[in-house]
DNA sequence: CTGAAAGCGCTTACAG
DNA sequence: CTGAAAGCGCTTACAG
């Protein structure tokens, strides 16, 4: 099925057909007949013509740096679903944590002529802003900012800060901070510039600052030599991921968390909730994220104006892995 | 930059171009050139273009129920390596576990003319089985299997069994099997299979099977009644998901797994692990299942030979979850 | 091995 | 509102 035999079917001209199918004006007469033929013969307009010509496509690449993660997935899913609605198709392009295979990605996904791109960002190098530049398409970063993009991020410092001010506010005052390297401005330097903010504002606290990876496995590594040197009576974490690390590391132990020792997470991952303790963290709204980025990517798109950086919300989530020592 | 323009570059026509690109037999003056010229030009075809005329792509489509499911993504991200490897692309169409947008994503992909699709799949309906028919594209369950398609399974009976026998071995005899609907033959049923084909073995075993759905926290709420009615010494999930909830139910009642109550399940989930205590299960490849399906779809769009059914390996993982009742 | 030409299925000025 | 024609960037017989 090809326009020209539409065409043919409903006797008029190729071009009136296209017309139509791009909300063109047409005589309501024609309108009638392209109605049923194309209803009668189930035509679909062939997609690789039309972005020949065109030149653009309504597909929205997004770059993520893994498959296999809580928020990533749970934005995925958000970007997916509003993104079908307003009539757009997602590409996912997995990096699997390569940062030279995002740069890579930028400039494939240009070459597929996809419409714009979203990026789960992690660090933003100067390769990603020269890429940016490069492409021409409207990028929008997820997660983390850059004064020279569009970005959606998560309000990692307010909840850093609200972190601190409950962890002071159940009595502990010798606290263990365990957070990721700097290079990753929202997790590693954002979370915890909020935390030290609450911190501040408290005498009386002991605070030490610890630095591992994302890496769970390696959490539960480094439990015995910070509990050894410095025996903290809470540990705040900077991922969820981190204070499953902790938290396992602890009741391999032997620990009773929160009776031996306290914990705390970002993120809001679902195994938090589902593991015994639950544990404290605050919860990042992802899905929804990833609704607000694919809205915001459309605009950018079609040329709307858009703010520079959108704040998605959080939420302090209280369960069990925090003992209260007042 | 198009074909035209490096013709004249090189000095030579466009059909040479083409096939100097699709590995066609070109003098090898003419290809030194070329190869130059492109170079310079960081020139790329355009995929469209190809396409339209080719009428076909490198793309494999991969239709997923969820994406926020550890099987599902730890498969897709073998999918996607080894089809990187292969020179295929990955086209991810997610379905939020509606079965008629799975039908829709397969007319869907193939009116973008993908190349081959793989299918994660959950239920096979006669509503697939005429869209397979209808498209013409080479499709490759995963995860199920019918006789009318290829497919790449999990091999749930054998591991079935020997979790059956594990359980029984370590003298448990009064066990709660809770298992999921017959819809889903892998875990529905051959998982089920499986393991009564263990007790089968054995002369004095009690047995009781529940049923629950996929849902982790319908697990959770099936604990108490199944506990009072039946009080078996182990649960036997079919899944890590029915595991986790029960395991956090009779956490939640103070029960201490294993010493109280033993636990079991299916899949390898990364969060068994680091759960405590962590979950003795089978664990499935999905890693590396994915690769396994992504070579196989290759082979099919190929017109290669390929075996109907594949199946994917398992180990079983013993863990704390299981007390020795000997 | 190489080139000229037709054609894939659309869209887009341009004329009417 | 409608149509004829050119063209998007490639590939593919066909001839040489």
């Amino acid at each position: 099925m090809t326009i020209g035999e539409i065409a043919k079917l409903a006797g008029v001209a190729k071009s009136t057909v296209s017309r139509y199918l791009n909300g063109g004006s047409v005589g309501v007469a024609t309108r009638l007949k392209l109605e049923r033929v194309i209803k009668e013969t189930g035509y679909v307009p062939n997609t690789f013509a039309r972005s020949l010509k065109a030149k653009k496509t309504n597909i929205i690449g997004t770059i993520v740096p893994r498959l296999n993660s809580y928020a990533a997935t749970q934005t995925l899913i958000g970007i997916d679903e509003e993104l079908r609605e307003q009539g757009y198709q997602l590409l996912i392009s997995n990096t699997s944590q390569n940062l030279d295979r995002e740069i890579e990605s930028i400039y494939s996904l240009e070459n597929q002529k996809i419409a714009g791109i979203i990026l789960l960002a992690t660090q933003i190098t100067d390769e990603h802003l020269d890429a940016f530049q490069k492409v021409d398409v409207p990028v929008l970063l997820v997660g983390q900012q850059h004064e020279q993009c569009y970005s959606l991020i998560h309000d990692d410092e307010t909840a850093g800060y609200e972190i601190g001010k409950y962890v002071l506010s159940q009595g502990h005052r010798k606290i263990a901070f365990v957070g990721v390297t700097e290079n990753d401005i929202a997790v590693g330097v954002k979370r915890k510039r909020g935390f030290q903010k609450a911190i501040q504002e408290e005498k009386e606290c002991e605070v030490t600052y610890f630095e591992t990876s994302f890496n769970l496995k390696e959490a539960i590594k480094k439990f015995p030599s910070i509990m050894e040197a410095y025996k903290p009576s809470i540990f705040v974490c900077a991922t969820d991921n981190i204070a499953l690390g902790i938290l396992k590391a602890a009741q391999m132990e032997g620990l009773n968390v929160p009776r031996d020792l306290s914990i705390t997470g970002f993120g809001g991952y679902e195994v938090t909730e589902v593991i015994h303790p639950g544990i404290t963290t605050a919860k990042f709204f992802y899905q929804e994220a990833g609704e607000l980025a694919a809205k915001k990517i459309v605009k950018l798109v079609n040329g709307e104006e858009v703010a520079k950086v959108t704040v998605s919300n959080f939420d302090i989530i209280l369960r069990n892995s925090v003992d209260s020592l007042i």
